[in-house]
DNA sequence: CACGGGATCGTCT
DNA sequence: GACGATCCCGTGT
């Protein structure tokens, strides 16, 4: 079933990044579904988080969709080439989100496999904030929509895979190297074992 | 397998 | 005008 508003409305982002492994992203454009289970995320959390986009509650037109209330998509592009999807959580006027950093295909896998231009089912079609964004469709067109409603063209739902707290590994986040301290922070989190992991993590842990 | 660099453009200064 | 919450490919070992 989709996941509820209230899922999403909690103010403890770094629960709610861990809660979304084993969830199931879906996307519907124009009827064509994809779906994949989430096995890598990382928290963001303003105003203290400096590799965070909102950092010092800084608002800007790109960082606004962070400020709304929790359950929505911001999507933005990043090396002027790649579309990385976060989930907006918390209240509105806290810019809190999660970057989805990896997936397992579940659904629509030709669609998946074509839209990535490979022949052959790996970890590499979307283990990756970049390319798993480029597997199931999601574009900057997706940026600021409700993730509660199955109108929308992506959502989140729990299809009951169930994820043990022993299950869970966390380190670094990737990326950030100049976010001072904040570096430091093992906001990242992963399902053990899950060949679906970025492939960066792996060497970093 | 490690490393280095190029791609490419919206966003903010 | 500089810089990314990245990825992929080429080179060398």
């Amino acid at each position: 079933m989709i996941l509820s508003k209230s899922f999403y409305l909690r103010t403890d982002v770094l629960q709610i990044a861990q809660d979304l492994l084993g969830k199931v992203l879906v996307t519907n454009l124009d009827g064509t579904v994809t779906a994949a289970k989430i096995v890598e995320t990382e928290a963001y959390r303003a105003p203290d988080d400096k590799a965070c986009h909102a950092y010092n509650n800084r608002r800007t037109a790109r960082t606004e969709t962070m400020f709304r209330e929790g359950g929505r998509s911001y999507v933005y592009l990043c090396y002027g080439i790649h579309h990385l999807f976060n989930v907006v959580t918390a209240p509105a006027e806290m810019a809190h989100a999660v970057l989805i950093r990896g997936v397992e295909p579940l659904e629509g896998i030709e669609t998946m496999l074509e839209r990535r231009k490979f022949s052959k089912l790996k970890p590499q079609l979307s283990a990756g904030p970049g390319t798993l964004s480029k597997a199931l469709g999601i574009t900057s067109a997706l940026n600021d929509v409700d993730l509660t409603s199955v109108k929308s063209p992506i959502w989140i739902e729990d299809r009951g895979f169930s994820i043990s707290r022993k299950g869970i590994k966390k380190g670094k986040r990737i990326g950030v190297d100049y976010a001072e301290e904040c570096v430091e922070w093992q906001w990242r989190f992963w399902i053990d074992g899950s060949e679906w992991v970025s492939l960066r993590s792996g060497i970093k842990k």
